[in-house]
DNA sequence: GCTGGCACTCTACCGCATGGAGTGCCAAAT
DNA sequence: ATTTGGCACTCCATGCGGTAGAGTGCCAGC
């Protein structure tokens, strides 16, 4: 498995990881000398030279300008991740506290919080957790209290104790017990069923009885269905944004507006979020593989999480390309696993 | 009125005057030549040196370097502020336009992330308003869900038809119709009553009659006051943030950072806010005036907003102490009323 | 196949000169 | 007494040349 044609020689392998982890480490191009003293491998920095040229020739480093040492490409670091990297795993004790800090948050939404502030702290970088959501949450129970004339707010108790608002227009007014009693029927008939099936279960009874059902039927059916239609708000939850500002190579006020412009609007973050969400492990996006123009400087170690066998969402960390992959991927992993944990035992 | 002892003379005000219009208009020093040409008075260069010495040995201005022109200081800027301003006001096809924008929002907090973008847009810096609350909220009413074990969801239901949820923990478990005579007590006895008089009234009535109180009435008193506790949680939105990314005089990293870290952490901003609530009418903090450390290189201008006779919130514009104050104040007066006007009508 | 040597290239840095902008002050003019 | 032109001075920004250092590519020799 050494050097065959299109199998990239040992060698050339050992330098190109001694070298990702030098410019890893103070981010300045590397030289063959540097290399050549710290590769392990016991060459003379002119054999070094020619090997360099070989990877440079099969894109994986390039040289910013003529005498300047090499610099990893996305190619480079690509090559990297997939074949080259062996992860540290993360000592037992880092782990510990972590769990700790988690155990404290109460409520789903501080969980998330502390994990993208445990990310961030961590390594340095920006944090990222999207709200989980339940796709097969069970219906719990649903209240109506009139509000205003033709105004009824409506309170949805989902499986995991979590509870929507939502205010409804009516067409006509119902009064108090009216609507008591269309959510005792609804209650009656659906307490712990899975909340897409009650929906289509009330769409298939809506067309199949519209015209023999009593009024009140009629109305409680139409509210369950306005509250269930709300599609989940995805959403999420970022920390450390501005620890990205430290890096030299994304300093530049062009690339931070279009960064900083891009959480804010989290419309293309959350898109790049969902395709990690469905590939079940670690996704890597390294610069431009992201294919959204403002991460072009930037990578994104992502992990998807869950509770209960069932996909929850998905976290992360985004930072400069040149980031420690194997230091980073076990704290997403980890941080991905303990908030499943936490969030199953807070059910 | 002219040129008495403590009195800045005329002209010099004049001077002062066209400086900063200068200086806001394209951020370079301002020398003598320019302002002999286009302050309006017909004097020489070297005059006006003279009242430009002047002017910073009263502190109004000062020059970066000794060959350089003059910058105004902050005390510059608040005089400037305080006695040479003319606002101009609004044409009021903007303020229609501003309005119908306003118009389109349903609920109170798309309303007032509306009036957020609507300031950063305009102003071309940062907007910021903080989420209404009202002091006198009267208490509609309220419902205990049983939810778990103990476990208790109150929901709360306030005049303007906000709505509030809260998870109680409670110390023996209660049965639905417990909690459902609970609320009816509650209900029956404070409907339509203001909030704060509730709970006082609460507050006294657990004190007075604890122990010849049945179990079930000290429970809903113990509930609604949970309820009631919770101090409206003050919170802001932001628009425009990376707006402030365009200025030279805030792109050093280290103050992007300090101040995007205030924006995230809010504590600051909304004590600063806070402020600003009180007094009312515009506010301005011009440079280090505010207090705050990250807001050293910046002005904001507030306004607080009122519906109804209540001020509810404040709102206004964060941006480089080099703003045209001009333009901005009735801008953020603008939008104050407007903002106000259109939570009125929602209700 | 590896190595030492050598010429070459490019950057970063320093010092220096230069032009321009603006000031402060003074003596003359109004 | 105020205003003005003149003048010397200061400081920044810019550009230029020279140099040191880092690193490369190539080649001939081991």
């Amino acid at each position: 498995m050494s050097d065959t044609q299109s199998e990239l020689p040992d060698r050339a392998q050992l330098m190109l990881r001694s070298l990702i982890d030098h410019y890893v480490r103070d981010g300045q191009p590397v030289g063959s000398r540097t290399l050549a003293r710290d590769a392990g491998l016991d060459l003379s920095p002119a054999t070094i030279r020619n090997v360099m040229a070989d990877l440079e020739e099969l894109g994986f480093i390039c040289s910013p300008h003529t005498s300047a040492g090499r610099v990893p490409t996305v190619q480079g670091y690509r090559f990297f991740v997939d074949t080259l990297l062996t992860v540290q795993p993360l000592d037992s004790r880092s782990i510990e506290k972590m769990r700790i800090e988690l155990s404290l948050e109460q409520s789903a939404k501080d969980l998330v919080e502390s994990a993208s502030g445990l990310l961030s702290g961590i390594t340095h970088m920006a944090g990222v957790v999207t709200l989980p959501i339940h796709e097969h949450a069970l219906f719990e129970r649903v209240e109506f209290l009139p509000l205003s004339e033709n105004r009824v707010l409506a309170v949805l108790v989902t499986g995991e104790d979590e509870v929507q608002n939502r205010m409804l227009e009516t067409e006509k007014h119902h009064s108090a017990s009216e609507l008591q009693q269309a959510s005792n029927y609804l209650n009656a008939m659906f307490a712990g069923k899975d909340l897409a099936e009650v929906r289509a279960t009330l769409l298939r009874e809506m067309q199949e009885t519209r015209s023999h059902m009593n009024s009140m039927m009629l109305t409680a059916m139409q509210m369950a269905d306005q509250v269930l239609e709300s599609k989940q708000n995805e959403d999420y939850v970022m920390a450390g944004q501005t620890n990205l500002m430290e890096f030299q190579e994304l300093c530049d006020i062009d690339n931070l507006r279009k960064l900083f412009d891009a959480f804010n609007q989290k419309r293309d973050i959350l898109q790049l979020l969902d395709q990690c969400v469905r590939s079940d492990g670690i996704q890597i996006f390294i610069g431009d593989e992201s294919g959204y123009q403002m991460l072009d400087e930037c990578s994104m170690v992502t992990a998807p999480y869950s509770a209960d066998g069932e996909v929850l969402g998905v976290l992360g960390v985004i930072g400069p390309t040149r980031m420690a992959y194997d230091r980073v991927i076990p704290i997403v992993d980890a941080t991905a696993r303990l908030l499943g944990a936490a969030l199953n035992q807070k059910e």
